[in-house]
DNA sequence: TCGGTTGGCTGCAAGTTTGTGACAAAACAT
DNA sequence: ATGTTTTGTCACAAACTTGCAGCCAACCGA
């Protein structure tokens, strides 16, 4: 009783998705998080999921993702989400099959209940999630307007990059999404793994490693003053890249 | 196979405290873990995982906690780590009670694995977990970590190290990885043996020892003032190699 | 002091990783 | 539809890493 309030408190306003295409079932994990506390939107397919996230007014902070849908299956979906958004995922199966939910684990869900589920276990999960996830300041970089390092500066906004000259540089989407993964995690090696799923594109998993070379080389031709010893996107042999100068917002 | 390697890099230089009593589950868990390819400490009880949390100097990016424990449970350590710390936390049980799963999350547990447990699913979980809480900045996770010793300071995440004249020293990943080893067990003698358990990165089973004084001369070579006494990495005849002075986070 | 052992270090070759031009497919705009 | 831009992949050279052999120095016990 007193943790019901207590987590009611924790998680105002908190916005959730279900995808699911039974309708009991769809009624009765809707009941169960309303009666948790939650705003909870529901959606049958991949296309009304979609259709939430891209058009609601207050898009979902967590999704509950059934994996047996009638077209695509739930990986595809969940994949497909991951590719837009880092939004929380909980998959939801009939199957016990645990290749099953390593597979949805890896995909980039982040938790895996199998049906029939206990209630409360499943409220619980959506919480520990939520807890995990509302209390980062999430999107912070997104809030700021422009990002400046090195004399640079990246206008968010209207995705555009001014040189310390004052000169405006074109960049490609995909040398935006790039450029805007290094700012976010400035001084911090990353992986090409992380710089893709980070630069989400419409990258799909069976992109080359290679790619993100690339990327980075283009990157640098456009930002590097001296081409020959890049000072701001270093390569870290073996590991990945890392970006050196510091980030400012403003 | 792919899998495997790519989720390695996934997730570079995380370091697990595994909390378990029973002896036998605590090396599966541990070699377990680390045959993913993270970094493992182990704590027998409360008292020790506090001590790992506390004094270590690399602090655990994860804690995979065992309900059951001797003395104090493992729901009081629980929220006794939450209060001080939002490091995130995987229960393990024996008992797959639901009402115990409930608790667990309910008091800060971010995920809840009841044994016996399907190792890859396990892991995916840690990973699962992992990608969520390290992406993000903000947490204690995501601060920047360095290392200090002797004037010399060893950014964790950016992999980069600088000399006491603040002149930034390149190092491989063999010398890297050799360097981190030295600097988490410093005043303590480490056999070649124990060196390339860590520094494994792509030392396969069969390099002989001698791998290692080589490595050792070159990481000398680059950090030690006077080349011809050694007073950072001093040979221990016979055994092996410790590292002098002390060292510090910050 | 002397022989045997252990460790330090250099040169090197093999293996790995990365940068980038070229090309084709895909996406996009007109 | 058609031309333009973007982007993934390939290929190959260049750069880097690393284990090892081997030689020499330091060390140790008698």
């Amino acid at each position: 009783m007193i943790q019901e309030r207590d987590q009611r408190l924790l998680d105002p306003e908190a916005h959730l998705l279900i995808v699911e295409d039974d309708g009991e079932m769809r009624a009765l994990v809707a009941r169960l998080l309303r009666e948790a506390g939650f705003r909870v939107s529901t959606a049958r397919d991949g296309r009304e999921m979609f259709e939430v996230i891209n058009d609601a007014i207050t898009p979902p902070d967590l999704v509950v993702l059934d994996v047996m849908l009638p077209g695509v299956s739930g990986f595809d979906l969940c994949r497909r989400l991951r590719a837009q958004s880092q939004v929380p995922i909980i998959m939801l199966t009939a199957r016990a099959d645990e290749t099953d939910r390593v597979v949805g684990l890896e995909i980039g869900a982040d938790d895996y209940v199998a049906k029939p589920f206990a209630p409360r276990e499943f409220v619980a999960r959506v919480r520990a999630l939520l807890r995990r996830t509302m209390m980062d300041p999430g999107d912070s970089v997104a809030k700021a307007r422009r990002l400046i390092f090195a004399g640079w500066s990246l206008d968010l906004k209207a995705r555009e990059l001014t040189s310390p000259a004052g000169v405006i540089v074109d960049l490609s989407g995909a040398e935006h999404d790039l450029l805007l993964a290094f700012l976010e995690h400035p001084q911090r090696v990353l992986s090409r793994e992380q710089l893709m799923e980070v630069a989400k594109r419409r990258m799909s998993v069976d992109t080359s490693d290679r790619a993100v070379d690339v990327q980075v080389s283009r990157l640098r031709r456009k930002i590097e003053p001296d081409e020959t010893s890049p000072a701001i996107i270093k390569t870290v042999r073996g590991s990945g890249y890392v970006f050196v100068p510091p980030v400012t917002r403003e």
